[in-house]
DNA sequence: CGAGAATACTTGACTAATCAAGCAATAACC
DNA sequence: GGTTATTGCTTGATTAGTCAAGTATTCTCG
């Protein structure tokens, strides 16, 4: 069964068939979210002049913009991210030079440091608001909702299992 | 319909619902290979002594047990990466500083290098194997292997999407 | 066979990620 | 109220990733 070999065996270049399915999907998921990526950081990373952003950067604005005007703790942020980020101090950082977010420490407990969200960071997010919704869309049509349901199911209950790990 | 928050937005506590299950479906990915390059990052990169490795290493490394004792040269390695990496001439420069691989000019075409892997390297991989075998079914009871193939497929057409942008 | 294009890397300069250690502020406990 | 622990970052040192430009070798085609 399964002579032929499958689609990410061919773009890797591998001759040896995976030695199991679960082999195949976390590889697939891999090349699957190295591409993503790709795609997603092109399209942050292009905004010209001194405001090009990573996808973490520009995670981290879209964390802001969704917290409003009283703004989070530099931890809250590292919490919601979606992908870890154990640098996010110098990551704020920077977007802190480029005038996108602004910091103050907080009155209440002089330990944090709360963190806003800039007009140029609002503006910034405003201008690429567009091509990532369509990004975000990128699947209609080859995938069906349904089955981005349940892929998202799946999803979901990898993570509870990594989780513990 | 879904009056309740999904998994995903809890993890990264987000109060507000996703665009769309597109968007839903792209932040998991993320969330979950990035859960998922840690937890192959942490078996990889805790050789001990010097023999620590990256996931991008690692995978070079097996490319080269795939491909034998004849070699392979620098970009066909590059071109079999499950992971893009453009930076893989200084890579390969790691592990060859390691001693888990050799390089030498290719004879027939002196533009290209042919690297192969060393018995160090290949020792490594095989104190590796374990874990890693054992990893790559970590989802084996959670997810049905049915789920799991037709995650594949899933990411085979994601990818095929993807290829074109 | 000789000029120009293409290939296969290599290098330099810069940016970002990772881990461990450190420091100041607050909380918890007796 | 004084010590200890915890929290919330920050910093330093190291490693890795990215993009552009450069070099050597081979290929193509008139």
């Amino acid at each position: 069964m399964a002579a032929h070999p499958s689609q990410l065996q061919q773009e890797i270049r591998q001759t040896r068939p995976f030695r199991s399915v679960g082999q195949e999907a976390v590889l697939g998921l891999f090349k699957t979210a190295d591409m993503l990526r790709r795609h997603f950081g092109k399209i942050v990373g292009q905004g010209g002049e001194a405001v090009e952003l990573t996808l973490q950067q520009y995670n981290v604005l879209r964390i802001l913009r969704g917290a409003g005007a009283e703004g989070l703790p530099t931890l809250e942020i590292a919490a919601r991210m979606v992908e870890q980020a154990p640098g996010i101090t110098r990551l704020i950082d920077r977007l802190e030079a480029k005038g996108l977010v602004a910091r103050e420490r907080c009155l209440e407990d002089r330990r944090r440091v709360t963190c806003r969200i800039s007009r140029a960071g609002l503006a910034l997010l405003a201008r690429l608001d567009d091509q990532i919704n369509r990004s975000d869309e990128v699947f209609d049509g080859v995938v069906s909702a349904a089955d981005l349901k349940r892929l998202v199911e799946v999803l979901d209950r990898m993570r509870s299992v990594l989780e513990t790990k």
